[in-house]
DNA sequence: TACTTTTGCTAACACTGTTAGAAAAAATAA
DNA sequence: TTATTTTTTCTAACAGTGTTAGCAAAAGTA
Protein backbone atom coordinates (compact mmCIF):
# COMPACT_ATOMS: atom_id res chain seq x y z
CA UNK A 1 0.00 0.00 0.00
CA UNK A 2 2.11 3.22 -1.41
CA UNK A 3 -1.33 5.63 -0.08
CA UNK A 4 0.43 6.16 3.65
CA UNK A 5 3.35 6.93 1.99
CA UNK A 6 1.68 9.58 -0.61
CA UNK A 7 0.03 10.89 2.19
CA UNK A 8 3.47 11.70 4.45
CA UNK A 9 5.00 12.87 1.32
CA UNK A 10 2.02 15.30 0.97
CA UNK A 11 1.87 16.18 4.53
CA UNK A 12 5.76 17.10 4.14
CA UNK A 13 4.79 19.20 1.26
CA UNK A 14 2.55 21.32 2.81
CA UNK A 15 5.24 21.68 5.47
CA UNK A 16 7.81 22.73 3.32
CA UNK A 17 5.54 25.09 1.51
CA UNK A 18 4.60 26.56 5.12
CA UNK A 19 8.48 27.34 5.23
CA UNK A 20 8.72 28.22 1.66
CA UNK A 21 6.21 31.13 2.09
CA UNK A 22 7.03 31.99 5.29
CA UNK A 23 10.89 32.73 4.20
CA UNK A 24 9.21 34.63 1.24
CA UNK A 25 7.73 36.89 3.56
CA UNK A 26 10.53 37.34 5.76
CA UNK A 27 12.96 38.29 2.82
CA UNK A 28 10.40 41.00 1.76
CA UNK A 29 9.10 42.11 4.69
CA UNK A 30 11.09 40.87 7.44
CA UNK A 31 10.92 38.89 10.75
CA UNK A 32 8.16 41.44 12.29
CA UNK A 33 5.83 41.14 9.21
CA UNK A 34 5.98 37.32 9.61
CA UNK A 35 2.09 36.00 10.91
CA UNK A 36 0.30 32.95 10.72
CA UNK A 37 -2.54 34.02 8.52
CA UNK A 38 -0.40 35.13 6.15
CA UNK A 39 1.51 32.20 5.84
CA UNK A 40 -1.93 30.47 5.46
CA UNK A 41 -2.77 32.61 2.75
CA UNK A 42 0.23 32.30 1.04
CA UNK A 43 -0.43 28.15 0.74
CA UNK A 44 -3.94 28.79 0.49
CA UNK A 45 -5.06 26.83 3.29
CA UNK A 46 -6.69 27.86 6.67
CA UNK A 47 -4.81 28.84 9.48
CA UNK A 48 -5.51 25.94 11.53
CA UNK A 49 -3.73 23.61 9.39
CA UNK A 50 -0.29 25.08 10.40
CA UNK A 51 -0.69 24.02 13.56
CA UNK A 52 -0.76 20.37 12.08
CA UNK A 53 3.17 20.72 11.50
CA UNK A 54 4.29 23.33 13.86
CA UNK A 55 3.03 23.50 17.49
CA UNK A 56 3.05 27.24 17.48
CA UNK A 57 4.79 30.37 15.57
CA UNK A 58 7.95 29.81 18.23
CA UNK A 59 8.66 26.43 16.50
CA UNK A 60 8.69 27.89 13.04
CA UNK A 61 11.36 30.14 13.95
CA UNK A 62 12.89 27.53 16.16
CA UNK A 63 13.23 25.67 12.43
CA UNK A 64 14.53 28.63 11.19
CA UNK A 65 17.26 29.17 13.95
CA UNK A 66 18.23 25.85 13.43
CA UNK A 67 19.09 26.11 9.62
CA UNK A 68 20.45 29.29 10.12
CA UNK A 69 23.02 27.88 12.38
CA UNK A 70 23.69 24.85 9.60
CA UNK A 71 24.65 27.46 6.80
CA UNK A 72 26.78 29.18 9.08
CA UNK A 73 28.30 26.12 10.40
CA UNK A 74 29.06 24.78 6.77
CA UNK A 75 30.26 28.20 5.71
CA UNK A 76 32.88 27.93 8.64
CA UNK A 77 33.99 24.75 7.94
CA UNK A 78 34.62 25.04 4.01
CA UNK A 79 36.62 28.19 5.02
CA UNK A 80 38.86 26.01 7.52
CA UNK A 81 39.25 23.06 5.57
CA UNK A 82 41.60 24.25 2.93
CA UNK A 83 43.77 25.93 5.88
CA UNK A 84 46.07 23.88 8.44
CA UNK A 85 47.58 26.87 10.17
CA UNK A 86 45.27 27.20 13.43
CA UNK A 87 45.86 31.12 12.96
CA UNK A 88 44.90 31.43 9.59
CA UNK A 89 41.84 29.34 10.53
CA UNK A 90 40.82 31.15 13.19
CA UNK A 91 41.20 34.20 10.96
CA UNK A 92 39.38 32.18 7.97
CA UNK A 93 36.56 31.83 10.83
CA UNK A 94 35.91 35.28 11.53
CA UNK A 95 35.64 36.26 7.98
CA UNK A 96 33.46 33.77 7.43
CA UNK A 97 31.22 34.60 10.48
CA UNK A 98 31.24 38.02 9.25
CA UNK A 99 30.35 37.47 5.48
CA UNK A 100 27.13 35.24 6.74
CA UNK A 101 25.87 37.98 8.96
CA UNK A 102 26.35 40.52 5.91
CA UNK A 103 25.08 38.03 3.31
CA UNK A 104 21.77 35.82 5.68
CA UNK A 105 21.00 39.47 7.09
CA UNK A 106 17.73 38.14 8.29
CA UNK A 107 18.97 34.72 9.59
CA UNK A 108 21.52 36.20 11.59
CA UNK A 109 18.75 38.33 13.26
CA UNK A 110 16.31 35.27 13.90
CA UNK A 111 19.35 33.53 15.02
CA UNK A 112 20.62 36.24 17.65
CA UNK A 113 17.30 37.45 18.84
CA UNK A 114 17.92 40.79 17.62
CA UNK A 115 14.43 42.50 17.49
CA UNK A 116 12.58 39.46 17.40
CA UNK A 117 10.36 37.46 20.51
CA UNK A 118 12.86 34.16 19.80
CA UNK A 119 15.42 35.60 22.23
CA UNK A 120 15.11 32.51 24.32
CA UNK A 121 15.23 29.46 21.48
CA UNK A 122 18.75 29.82 21.12
CA UNK A 123 19.72 27.84 23.58
CA UNK A 124 17.18 25.35 22.49
CA UNK A 125 19.44 24.83 19.41
CA UNK A 126 21.20 21.75 18.95
CA UNK A 127 23.62 23.35 16.25
CA UNK A 128 25.33 25.91 18.45
CA UNK A 129 27.32 22.83 19.77
CA UNK A 130 28.67 22.07 16.40
CA UNK A 131 29.68 25.84 15.97
CA UNK A 132 31.69 25.81 19.57
CA UNK A 133 33.66 23.01 18.33
CA UNK A 134 34.16 24.41 15.00
CA UNK A 135 35.90 27.47 17.00
CA UNK A 136 37.33 25.27 19.34
CA UNK A 137 39.37 23.05 17.16
CA UNK A 138 41.96 25.44 16.12
CA UNK A 139 41.95 27.44 19.54
CA UNK A 140 42.86 24.46 21.41
CA UNK A 141 46.03 23.90 18.71
CA UNK A 142 47.06 27.30 19.41
CA UNK A 143 46.37 27.32 23.23
CA UNK A 144 48.79 24.06 22.85
CA UNK A 145 51.53 25.96 20.88
CA UNK A 146 51.50 28.66 23.34
CA UNK A 147 54.37 29.44 25.90
CA UNK A 148 50.82 31.08 28.03
CA UNK A 149 48.52 29.01 30.06
CA UNK A 150 45.65 29.55 28.01
CA UNK A 151 42.07 28.28 28.77
CA UNK A 152 40.77 27.53 24.72
CA UNK A 153 36.83 28.24 26.25
CA UNK A 154 37.45 31.67 27.76
CA UNK A 155 38.99 32.69 23.96
CA UNK A 156 36.80 31.12 21.88
CA UNK A 157 33.77 33.39 23.97
CA UNK A 158 36.13 36.72 23.30
CA UNK A 159 36.23 35.49 19.77
CA UNK A 160 32.76 34.79 19.87
CA UNK A 161 31.98 37.66 21.85
CA UNK A 162 33.66 40.33 19.83
CA UNK A 163 32.04 39.28 16.38
CA UNK A 164 28.78 38.49 17.06
CA UNK A 165 29.12 42.18 18.91
CA UNK A 166 30.82 43.38 15.76
CA UNK A 167 27.90 42.21 13.78
CA UNK A 168 25.50 43.78 16.38
CA UNK A 169 26.76 46.98 16.60
CA UNK A 170 27.38 47.91 13.01
CA UNK A 171 23.91 46.87 12.32
CA UNK A 172 22.51 49.58 14.30
CA UNK A 173 25.10 51.96 12.51
CA UNK A 174 24.41 55.31 11.38
CA UNK A 175 26.70 56.13 8.21
CA UNK A 176 26.56 53.86 4.82
CA UNK A 177 29.90 52.71 4.96
CA UNK A 178 29.49 50.23 8.35
CA UNK A 179 30.67 47.55 6.07
CA UNK A 180 34.07 48.80 5.68
CA UNK A 181 34.41 49.94 9.20
CA UNK A 182 33.48 46.68 10.70
CA UNK A 183 36.25 44.84 8.05
CA UNK A 184 38.77 47.44 9.64
CA UNK A 185 38.15 46.23 12.91
CA UNK A 186 37.43 42.76 12.36
CA UNK A 187 40.72 42.93 10.84
CA UNK A 188 42.38 45.04 13.67
CA UNK A 189 40.74 42.57 16.13
CA UNK A 190 41.95 39.39 14.61
CA UNK A 191 45.47 40.83 15.04
CA UNK A 192 45.45 41.48 18.34
CA UNK A 193 43.49 38.31 19.43
CA UNK A 194 46.34 35.95 17.44
CA UNK A 195 49.46 38.02 18.79
CA UNK A 196 47.66 37.46 22.88
CA UNK A 197 47.70 33.90 21.58
CA UNK A 198 51.14 33.50 21.26
CA UNK B 1 -3.75 83.06 36.44
CA UNK B 2 -2.08 79.66 37.95
CA UNK B 3 -4.83 77.82 36.31
CA UNK B 4 -2.62 77.02 33.28
CA UNK B 5 0.38 75.80 35.29
CA UNK B 6 -1.67 73.76 37.00
CA UNK B 7 -3.09 71.70 33.76
CA UNK B 8 0.44 71.51 32.87
CA UNK B 9 1.22 69.92 36.15
CA UNK B 10 -1.16 67.38 36.09
CA UNK B 11 -0.26 66.72 32.68
CA UNK B 12 3.26 65.71 33.69
CA UNK B 13 2.25 63.59 36.43
CA UNK B 14 -0.11 61.51 34.16
CA UNK B 15 2.65 61.46 31.87
CA UNK B 16 4.88 60.28 34.84
CA UNK B 17 2.59 58.05 35.95
CA UNK B 18 2.47 56.10 32.69
CA UNK B 19 6.09 55.41 32.27
CA UNK B 20 6.09 54.63 36.62
CA UNK B 21 3.18 51.90 35.52
CA UNK B 22 5.27 51.01 32.25
CA UNK B 23 8.45 50.13 34.36
CA UNK B 24 6.55 48.39 37.11
CA UNK B 25 5.35 46.06 34.65
CA UNK B 26 8.44 45.58 32.09
CA UNK B 27 9.85 45.12 35.32
CA UNK B 28 7.63 42.12 36.50
CA UNK B 29 6.85 40.37 33.00
CA UNK B 30 9.69 41.60 31.00
CA UNK B 31 9.40 43.72 28.05
CA UNK B 32 6.96 41.64 25.60
CA UNK B 33 4.19 41.81 28.28
CA UNK B 34 4.31 45.45 28.19
CA UNK B 35 1.03 46.89 26.52
CA UNK B 36 -1.03 50.14 26.43
CA UNK B 37 -4.08 48.47 27.64
CA UNK B 38 -2.38 47.19 30.47
CA UNK B 39 -0.67 50.81 31.59
CA UNK B 40 -3.93 52.19 30.69
CA UNK B 41 -5.53 50.01 33.40
CA UNK B 42 -2.82 50.51 35.53
CA UNK B 43 -3.07 54.32 35.61
CA UNK B 44 -6.79 53.72 35.91
CA UNK B 45 -7.31 55.93 32.68
CA UNK B 46 -8.79 54.77 29.67
CA UNK B 47 -6.42 53.77 26.52
CA UNK B 48 -6.34 56.92 23.85
CA UNK B 49 -5.25 58.80 27.09
CA UNK B 50 -1.68 57.91 26.77
CA UNK B 51 -1.86 58.71 22.87
CA UNK B 52 -2.54 62.22 24.49
CA UNK B 53 0.87 62.13 26.01
CA UNK B 54 2.92 59.87 23.64
CA UNK B 55 2.62 59.70 19.49
CA UNK B 56 2.66 55.68 20.11
CA UNK B 57 4.20 52.51 21.92
CA UNK B 58 7.02 53.03 20.24
CA UNK B 59 7.83 56.67 21.21
CA UNK B 60 7.49 55.13 25.30
CA UNK B 61 9.88 52.67 24.64
CA UNK B 62 11.80 55.52 23.02
CA UNK B 63 12.03 57.20 26.42
CA UNK B 64 13.02 54.28 28.22
CA UNK B 65 15.78 53.89 25.87
CA UNK B 66 16.90 57.34 26.61
CA UNK B 67 16.72 56.83 30.06
CA UNK B 68 19.02 53.68 30.06
CA UNK B 69 21.82 55.46 27.48
CA UNK B 70 21.08 58.36 30.27
CA UNK B 71 21.76 56.01 33.16
CA UNK B 72 24.90 54.11 31.51
CA UNK B 73 26.57 57.00 30.74
CA UNK B 74 26.48 58.39 34.27
CA UNK B 75 27.52 55.06 35.31
CA UNK B 76 30.46 54.97 33.28
CA UNK B 77 31.48 58.55 34.06
CA UNK B 78 31.30 57.62 37.78
CA UNK B 79 33.56 54.76 37.13
CA UNK B 80 36.83 56.89 35.06
CA UNK B 81 36.08 59.92 37.35
CA UNK B 82 38.80 58.99 40.06
CA UNK B 83 41.37 57.50 37.59
CA UNK B 84 44.01 59.36 35.39
CA UNK B 85 45.57 56.97 33.82
CA UNK B 86 43.94 56.09 30.37
CA UNK B 87 44.94 52.22 30.91
CA UNK B 88 42.88 52.18 34.10
CA UNK B 89 40.42 54.30 32.81
CA UNK B 90 39.29 51.97 29.95
CA UNK B 91 39.49 48.92 32.33
CA UNK B 92 36.99 50.99 34.28
CA UNK B 93 34.84 51.83 31.34
CA UNK B 94 34.72 47.51 30.84
CA UNK B 95 33.98 46.97 34.44
CA UNK B 96 31.31 49.67 34.68
CA UNK B 97 29.47 48.56 31.23
CA UNK B 98 29.57 44.98 31.95
CA UNK B 99 27.98 46.15 35.77
CA UNK B 100 25.21 48.15 33.83
CA UNK B 101 24.06 45.45 31.71
CA UNK B 102 23.56 42.59 34.52
CA UNK B 103 22.74 45.42 36.96
CA UNK B 104 19.81 46.42 34.85
CA UNK B 105 18.99 43.68 32.75
CA UNK B 106 15.51 45.21 31.39
CA UNK B 107 16.88 48.70 29.87
CA UNK B 108 19.87 47.03 28.66
CA UNK B 109 17.57 44.40 26.61
CA UNK B 110 15.86 47.18 25.43
CA UNK B 111 18.49 49.57 24.71
CA UNK B 112 20.15 46.74 22.36
CA UNK B 113 16.78 45.89 21.02
CA UNK B 114 17.56 42.08 22.35
CA UNK B 115 14.02 40.59 21.62
CA UNK B 116 11.97 43.45 21.22
CA UNK B 117 10.70 45.28 17.88
CA UNK B 118 12.75 48.80 18.97
CA UNK B 119 15.68 47.49 17.03
CA UNK B 120 15.72 51.00 14.86
CA UNK B 121 15.37 53.19 18.05
CA UNK B 122 19.10 52.91 19.33
CA UNK B 123 20.49 55.52 16.67
CA UNK B 124 18.28 57.73 16.97
CA UNK B 125 19.05 58.51 21.14
CA UNK B 126 20.83 61.31 21.19
CA UNK B 127 22.48 59.79 24.40
CA UNK B 128 24.67 57.65 22.65
CA UNK B 129 26.19 60.38 21.27
CA UNK B 130 27.98 61.48 25.10
CA UNK B 131 28.44 57.49 25.51
CA UNK B 132 31.18 57.52 22.33
CA UNK B 133 32.56 60.63 23.75
CA UNK B 134 33.01 58.64 27.34
CA UNK B 135 35.17 55.94 25.88
CA UNK B 136 36.38 57.52 22.88
CA UNK B 137 38.67 60.39 25.54
CA UNK B 138 40.84 57.45 27.18
CA UNK B 139 41.71 55.96 23.62
CA UNK B 140 42.53 59.31 22.51
CA UNK B 141 45.52 59.49 25.25
CA UNK B 142 46.54 55.73 24.94
CA UNK B 143 46.74 56.23 20.62
CA UNK B 144 48.72 59.76 21.78
CA UNK B 145 50.95 57.98 24.14
CA UNK B 146 51.49 54.69 21.89
CA UNK B 147 54.44 53.90 19.51
CA UNK B 148 52.25 52.48 17.18
CA UNK B 149 49.40 53.94 14.87
CA UNK B 150 46.43 53.65 16.33
CA UNK B 151 43.01 55.00 15.16
CA UNK B 152 40.78 55.60 18.64
CA UNK B 153 37.43 55.32 16.83
CA UNK B 154 38.46 51.62 15.19
CA UNK B 155 39.42 50.51 19.13
CA UNK B 156 36.44 52.83 20.15
CA UNK B 157 34.20 49.90 18.26
CA UNK B 158 36.25 46.99 19.06
CA UNK B 159 35.77 47.54 22.33
CA UNK B 160 32.36 48.42 22.36
CA UNK B 161 31.86 45.11 19.89
CA UNK B 162 33.58 43.21 22.40
CA UNK B 163 31.68 44.93 25.67
CA UNK B 164 28.32 44.33 24.03
CA UNK B 165 29.12 40.97 22.07
CA UNK B 166 30.24 39.46 25.55
CA UNK B 167 26.83 40.29 27.32
CA UNK B 168 24.41 39.18 24.39
CA UNK B 169 26.05 35.67 24.89
CA UNK B 170 26.76 35.31 27.99
CA UNK B 171 22.87 35.83 27.91
CA UNK B 172 21.86 33.08 25.92
CA UNK B 173 23.93 30.89 27.55
CA UNK B 174 22.98 27.77 29.30
CA UNK B 175 25.41 27.38 32.35
CA UNK B 176 24.68 29.26 35.93
CA UNK B 177 27.83 30.48 36.34
CA UNK B 178 27.81 32.62 33.21
CA UNK B 179 28.50 35.45 35.47
CA UNK B 180 31.80 34.56 36.66
CA UNK B 181 32.55 33.06 33.13
CA UNK B 182 31.81 36.57 31.62
CA UNK B 183 34.32 38.52 34.05
CA UNK B 184 37.43 36.02 33.33
CA UNK B 185 36.53 36.91 29.37
CA UNK B 186 36.09 40.76 30.38
CA UNK B 187 39.38 40.58 32.00
CA UNK B 188 41.46 38.44 29.62
CA UNK B 189 40.19 40.84 26.76
CA UNK B 190 41.04 43.96 28.41
CA UNK B 191 44.23 42.41 29.01
CA UNK B 192 45.13 41.59 25.61
CA UNK B 193 42.72 44.88 24.39
CA UNK B 194 45.15 47.23 26.16
CA UNK B 195 48.85 45.35 25.45
CA UNK B 196 47.98 45.67 21.72
CA UNK B 197 47.47 49.53 22.14
CA UNK B 198 51.04 50.15 23.80
C1' DT C 1 -22.81 0.73 0.04
C1' DA C 2 -21.81 1.65 5.08
C1' DC C 3 -18.58 2.78 8.35
C1' DT C 4 -14.35 4.90 10.11
C1' DT C 5 -10.64 7.83 9.92
C1' DT C 6 -8.30 11.69 8.41
C1' DT C 7 -8.26 16.32 6.88
C1' DG C 8 -9.51 21.06 6.66
C1' DC C 9 -12.62 24.66 7.61
C1' DT C 10 -15.52 28.11 10.07
C1' DA C 11 -16.20 30.54 14.10
C1' DA C 12 -14.78 32.03 18.17
C1' DC C 13 -11.72 33.61 22.20
C1' DA C 14 -8.67 36.66 24.07
C1' DC C 15 -5.59 39.55 23.05
C1' DT C 16 -2.86 43.63 20.54
C1' DG C 17 -2.13 49.00 18.83
C1' DT C 18 -4.66 52.76 17.24
C1' DT C 19 -8.36 56.13 15.88
C1' DA C 20 -13.03 58.54 15.33
C1' DG C 21 -16.55 60.61 17.49
C1' DA C 22 -19.57 61.36 21.23
C1' DA C 23 -20.17 62.69 26.10
C1' DA C 24 -18.71 64.82 30.23
C1' DA C 25 -16.11 68.11 32.73
C1' DA C 26 -13.90 72.43 33.19
C1' DA C 27 -12.80 77.05 32.08
C1' DT C 28 -14.33 81.48 30.11
C1' DA C 29 -17.66 85.15 28.88
C1' DA C 30 -21.98 87.51 29.38
C1' DT D 1 -25.67 82.67 37.84
C1' DT D 2 -26.31 81.25 33.15
C1' DA D 3 -24.64 80.39 28.46
C1' DT D 4 -20.83 79.29 25.53
C1' DT D 5 -16.63 77.53 24.33
C1' DT D 6 -12.75 74.73 25.16
C1' DT D 7 -10.54 70.86 27.06
C1' DT D 8 -10.53 66.37 28.73
C1' DT D 9 -11.84 61.61 28.77
C1' DC D 10 -14.48 57.83 27.45
C1' DT D 11 -16.88 54.26 24.66
C1' DA D 12 -16.92 51.81 20.50
C1' DA D 13 -14.89 50.31 16.66
C1' DC D 14 -11.27 48.84 13.15
C1' DA D 15 -7.87 45.86 11.75
C1' DG D 16 -4.86 43.05 13.17
C1' DT D 17 -2.50 38.97 16.10
C1' DG D 18 -1.87 33.66 17.93
C1' DT D 19 -4.52 29.84 19.09
C1' DT D 20 -8.30 26.34 19.90
C1' DA D 21 -12.95 23.82 19.77
C1' DG D 22 -16.01 21.62 17.10
C1' DC D 23 -18.21 20.61 12.95
C1' DA D 24 -18.41 19.31 7.90
C1' DA D 25 -16.36 17.18 4.07
C1' DA D 26 -13.31 14.27 1.88
C1' DA D 27 -10.73 9.96 1.72
C1' DG D 28 -9.76 5.47 2.92
C1' DT D 29 -11.38 0.76 4.62
C1' DA D 30 -14.52 -3.07 5.22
Amino acid sequence: MGIAERKIRQREEVKASILNAAWKMVEKEGWQALSIRKIAEAIEYSAPVIYDHFENKEAILQEFTRRGFCLLNESIAAAIAPLSLPEQQIEAIAHAYRAFAIEHREYYQLMYGLGMPGCDTVKQTAELHTFSQLLLTPLRQMAAQSTKSIDPYLKLRTLWSTLHGLISISRMGETDHEDELSEMVLQDFIGVFIAGMR
